[in-house]
RNA sequence: GCCUGGGUGGCGGAACUGGUAGACGCAAGGGACUUAAAAUCCCUCGGUCCUUGUGGCUGUGCGAGUUCGAUUCUCGCCCCAGGCACCA
């Protein structure tokens, strides 16, 4: 071996050496200490599918660049890792490899926590957690059973997607075109019991609580109003003509009503049948009942359904005119929004226009736009806008804004409406028949009825000795040891729930639990979580934008009622990630394009994987991998290395205690080594932009290679160099630690960096002492000057105006204006 | 259809509150070192035109506008990505 192999940047060896220095000296782990300011700084974790994919990558890394960066501030840092651990694919690799979930689960997780540590992500290890362990889950299965007592939790029969041949429901996202996902059977809807979370109860919170993450960014914040989906407006019941009973329904514009032709129902409505029943319209209302449920699972989300609807045979009266009007059952009528019943108001809606002409019902107009008239035997679309009440009795020459409170007072007044909110979010849905998930902690007694498990038999937990068998039927209901059971109440024979939770659940709570993983007395210790929460910066894939992140904030406000938390919200500031991709898609083994983070780990070492992740773009933007872009990363650090081993006499010996004596070249690199910690600083705290943080340092590295190579003019002072070199590697530390940690030590520190304070720019080192003006003539720039900065406005212009090429340009127009900008340009207009 | 983002060199991406468009990196081309290659170092690098200069014109999706000056602000349009989608 020769010297310069000696020197050569081995990040094999360095990076284990860090490794397993910071593991054995725990140099990461935190504990609640009040006389600190504490960061609490999270990132998604991941579920064990077998091995961290480049999405994880990008992730964790730039979590571990915050973490890092915080800590050297100075900050008390909570940055804990674990794992999601339920879920579907380990009960389908269980079958495939005739094993348990759990050790097919566990084997990822050995696998993966391996990989992450070689990242060299500063997590503290001893809190780590997973969702399938009995001491996690045993704490969801107690929330569940507080909630129940509590009233946040019900059980109910709906309709769920049921493939027979699986012999599960499936999740909405899993029917694909009415068909299975796994087996491309036929789905088919089914009537099930299941158990459902409240969380509309706390709608108008989640909605309202939205205006105040201020670190959220507005994009979710708008994706979740959306879902939550408030809608203000009436119910008003209409009475059935000729018969006993009335319809209700909800309308946002109960200012239209005089103009309702007709009303459209929900096919599989409970008064449908009533409504048919001895109006010969029975057999065809029932077949269209039938038609629609089919229709309705086959349809592709991208297609409009064809307006379709079927005459019950009844009437019913609208309560403002006494005018009858027919009911129809409708396609496009949802039943679980509003009251399942819609008043049709063909002028004002377009979707009734389009039914209205297809079954050639009137038209009639009840707001009169403001420009232009309109009437009902022109229209071609409905007219949705606001405008002046017409036709509509008292109500005429009111605005709408103004008649949809009138009319609804009205219907108030006389007991037939009222005001009402709804909602687009539904109860949350979580059983699951399934095996690899929290058993729902309920038992089933014929005589008693429903029970909770008594608190201090928790928890129920999910046998060991098993195997899932082919059908991917769960074996819990056929398992006589898991189900039977005695009733807590009345000792009889009574029978567990089989079914487990939602593994939404787990991932909604984790965050509270790492802050004290292995308390036994209680899912959450009070003093721990009240220190560390809510989290201060949560980061993950914008993916998770509705579904995870609203349950998360719902749990965290029921655990907040049930009094295990203080917070009212979990996570303070959000940052959302984009996704890594290739050659400009997605990565996907069908595509081909999959890049394994192990042969790049393996190839160019960590720090680089790390480096160009963060350098390729800002986090919120997708990433374009290139494999020429991590060559360039990993040359920019063995730069670095080079340097630092070829000046390293220059950087060990001296004293760095007085302000040194600076020439020219000495006062260039000083200043941009200060302008660098600047830009670095400010990068980070204003928005994680680390890819132009990056390119700072690289123009740093590039201004010490050229004041100290062969080309440099003058010899820079010693301590500026080593200033330079120092502040470099603390820049650094966050994004790439173990290169740093290795040079920090070479250049004779003993300190971890993690222990190390982040670097101070001073602003007056900072400021340029030149500055360039621009010279423009009529707004085009014609010249540059370099000037002193303390120069005043007069002699800039004065400076500007005797310019050569400025003379030039102007020539012998006369000069009308002189725009001089402060320490930018000088604009001459002629 | 509605709601969010976003359109800048061959590519990923920079540009503070309206003030030098293209930082930094990649790719490409040229050169140095070398027997050679790799590595490294240096130079060029939006387009175009000519009189080759310390040059002219043009250029941030398209079209207008405000302004001394617009990638940045306003209006209209086109395209791309993500979300929601008969929600009454």
């Amino acid at each position: 071996m020769t010297t310069r192999d000696n020197n050569r940047y081995n990040f094999i060896a360095i990076e284990s050496k860090w490794q397993k220095k910071w593991l054995a000296e725990k140099t990461y782990k935190v504990t609640e200490d009040t006389s600190q300011n504490k960061y609490y700084l999270l990132e998604m974790f991941p579920y064990p599918s077998g091995r961290i994919h480049m999405g994880h990558v990008r992730n964790y890394s730039i979590g571990d660049v915050v973490a890092r960066y915080k800590s050297m501030q100075g900050y008390n840092v909570l940055h804990p890792m674990g794992w999601d651990a339920f879920g579907l694919p380990a009960e389908n690799a269980a079958i495939k490899h005739n094993t348990h979930p759990a050790i097919w689960t566990y084997e990822n997780i050995d696998y993966m926590k391996n990989q992450l540590q070689r990242m060299g992500f500063s997590y503290d290890w001893d809190r780590e957690l997973a969702t399938c362990d009995p001491d996690y889950y045993r704490w969801e299965q107690l929330f569940f059973i507080k909630m129940y007592k509590k009233g946040m939790v019900y059980q109910k029969i709906t309709e769920v997607n049921w493939c027979e041949t699986c012999q599960t429901v499936l999740a909405n996202e899993q029917v694909i075109e009415g068909e299975c996902w796994r087996c491309d059977n036929q789905v088919l809807p089914r009537e099930m019991n299941g158990w459902f979370f409240k969380i509309t109860d706390y709608a108008e919170e989640l909605l309202s609580e939205c205006s105040n993450l201020s670190g959220w960014p507005e994009k979710v914040l708008t994706m979740q109003r959306n879902w939550i989906g408030k809608s203000e407006g009436a119910e008003i019941d209409f009475p059935i003509d000729g018969l006993e009973g009335k319809l209700t329904v909800f309308t946002t514009r109960p200012d239209t009503i005089y103009g309702a032709t007709f009303m459209s129902i929900a096919p599989e409505h409970p008064l449908v049948e009533k409504l048919c029943k001895g109006t010969g319209q029975e057999k065809a209302v029932e077949g269209f009942a039938k038609e629609t449920a089919i229709e309705r699972r086959r349809q592709k989300p991208e297609d409009e359904l064809d307006k379709k609807g079927i005459f019950t045979g009844s009437y019913c009266i609208n309560p403002y005119n006494g005018n009858k009007i027919p009911i129809y059952a409708a396609n496009f009528v949802l039943m679980e929004y509003g009251t399942g019943a819609v008043m049709a108001v063909p002028a004002h809606d377009q979707r009734d226009y389009e039914f209205a002409r297809k079954y050639d019902i009137p038209v009639v107009i009840v707001i009169q736009q403001d420009s232009v008239e309109i009437d009902s035997a022109s229209i071609e679309c409905a007219y949705e806008g606001p405008g002046t009440l017409i036709n509509s009795d008292n109500f005429n020459g009111m605005s709408s804004e103004s008649a949809k409170v009138a009319i609804t007072e009205f219907a108030q007044e006389k007991g037939f409406g009222k005001k009402r909110t709804t909602y687009r979010l539904r109860d949350w849905g979580i059983s699951r028949q399934r095996f690899w998930g929290a058993p729902i902690p309920m038992i089933h007694c014929e005589k008693c009825g429903v029970q909770p498990v008594p608190e201090n038999e928790l928890p129920v937990l999910l046998p060991t000795d098993i195997q899932p068998d082919r059908s991917g039927r769960s074996p819990l209901p056929d398992l006589e040891s898991f189900y039977k059971t005695s009733c807590p109440s009345c000792s009889g024979v009574a029978r567990r729930e089989t079914d487990t939770m939602d593994t939404f659940v787990e991932s909604s709570w984790y965050f509270a639990r790492y802050a004290c993983p292995d308390f036994t007395e209680g899912p959450l210790k009070k003093e721990n979580v009240d220190y560390w929460l809510p989290v201060d910066q949560y980061i993950g894939g914008v993916e998770h934008a509705i579904l995870h992140l609203l349950y998360a904030r719902f749990f965290t406000k029921a655990m907040r009622d049930l009094g295990y938390l203080v917070i009212d919200e979990p996570f303070s500031n959000l940052l959302t990630q984009g996704m890594v991709i290739k050659d400009g898609t997605k990565m996907s083994k069908s595509k081909g394009n999959v890049v394994d983070p192990n042969d790049l780990i393996e190839k160019y070492g960590a720090d680089t994987v790390r480096l160009f992740s963060l350098f390729a773009a800002p986090p919120e933007k997708s990433l374009d991998w290139s494999d020429k872009g991590v060559d360039g990363a990993s040359r920019f650090l063995n730069r670095i290395y080079r340097f630092i081993h070829t000046h390293l006499e220059t950087l060990t010996t001296g004293q760095d205690k007085t302000a040194p004596e600076m020439n020219n070249a000495g006062r260039l690199l000083h200043r941009k080594t200060h302008q660098t910690i600047r830009k670095v600083t400010r990068d980070i705290e204003d928005n994680f932009h680390f890819n132009t943080a990056i390119s700072a340092v690289m123009e740093l590295v590039n201004t010490l290679h050229s004041v100290t190579g062969t080309e440099a003019k003058e010899e820079v002072n010693p301590a500026i160099i080593r200033e330079a070199v120092k502040s470099t590697i603390l820049l650094l530390h966050p994004m790439v630690p173990h290169i740093c940690e290795e040079l920090w030590e070479k250049i004779g520190h003993q300190n971890s960096l993690n222990r190390e304070k982040w670097p101070t720019y001073d602003p007056e080192a900072a400021k340029e002492d030149e500055l360039t003006i621009v010279l423009q003539v009529n707004g085009k720039v014609r010249s540059r000057l370099q000037v002193s900065a303390d120069i005043t406005e007069e002699d800039l212009e004065h400076m500007a105006l005797e310019d050569e090429k400025v003379k030039q340009f102007v020539g012998d127009k006369p000069i009308r204006k002189v725009i001089v900008v402060k320490k930018k340009l000088v604009n001459v207009v002629a």
